[in-house]
DNA sequence: GTCGGACCTCAAGTGCACTTGAGGTCAAGG
DNA sequence: CCTTGACCTCAAGTGCACTTGAGGTCCGAC
């Protein structure tokens, strides 16, 4: 039972609430980077379960795994990220979280005004025009709230 | 160019900057119900422009179609509906909207004390278990933020 | 040593929200 | 009357985030 054992895929999945099968694709999607023991089989550090569950938390936020991958790009590859690296991350998270939640405070201002009275006959009403941004980014379900994904 | 013209879907996209495609699309999932004029082409009343409008916001908002055809059940099927129509849709909505706002605050809060400390192991994490639910709820992408995807 | 469960890969399927394409019909201007 | 562009249907494709399945290997307990 030394440190360098490692934790099995399926303790992983125990341990998060996620599926197997999830991790092995967030594995492909390059998320977290287990190592193979003897037998071909992941192992990962105790420091994937944090990066795993940055992912959940993102997810839920409406991340997209793209974006995430580059919220994460900071972390170092091959070390246990460090509190500091975690805290570093967690303010450039935590500012776009403020700015998802502006917009959706602010949505939800202009609605009132918007919904219930004569203007969602649209031409003139601001809660188009961020829309329409978002619709000439091709085919594909939208992003949520405006936010680019970011690219490869 | 009479009142009882309405309006071709060409139109309707260029008005809402929705494309023709989606607008058909809108109209299989019955957000939309056109009539047909003589050779048979779609013909949309004037208050469509606000259905379609709404669905835009709400679809910005993170609500899936089935949320919104469920969230719209209440309009006339047939009228033009009235301002007290949409009132009372954007009461319900603007709810849907708070609590969504709410657990977003409410996350974010968490965060800080969370992302930084090295709670993110989990296990006693308050952040997860919501996201527990989520994971039980079979394939597809997740919801966001635990609402739960209306049912049919 | 052998058995069952956990693990492996790779290909294909799923659900949502659309878009694209093929192959045609309709309508308004010249 | 004829053309051109907007419209029609229906089938298939797309991107994301996974899951499911087939067919096989590994490992820990008995």
């Amino acid at each position: 039972m030394a440190a360098s054992e490692g934790l099995s895929i399926g303790e992983m999945a125990a341990r998060t609430g996620l599926a197997v099968s999830a991790i092995r694709y967030y594995e492909d999607e390059g998320l977290v980077r287990p190592w193979r023991n003897a037998g071909g089989q992941r192992r990962f550090q105790r420091a994937d379960l944090r990066r795993l569950s940055f992912v959940m938390i993102a997810q839920k936020l409406g991340f997209s795994i793209a974006e995430i991958r580059a919220e994460m790009a900071d972390l170092p590859r091959h070390r246990a990220p460090s509190k500091a690296d975690w805290s570093r991350i967690s303010v450039a998270f935590r500012a776009r979280l403020e700015a998802r939640i502006a917009a959706l405070t602010d949505l939800r201002d202009r609605l009132d005004g918007c919904i219930g009275c004569g203007c969602l006959s649209l031409e003139a009403c601001a809660l188009y025009n961020p829309a329409d941004a978002a619709a000439a980014r091709g085919t594909g379900p939208r992003y949520l709230l405006g936010d680019a994904p970011a690219a490869k």
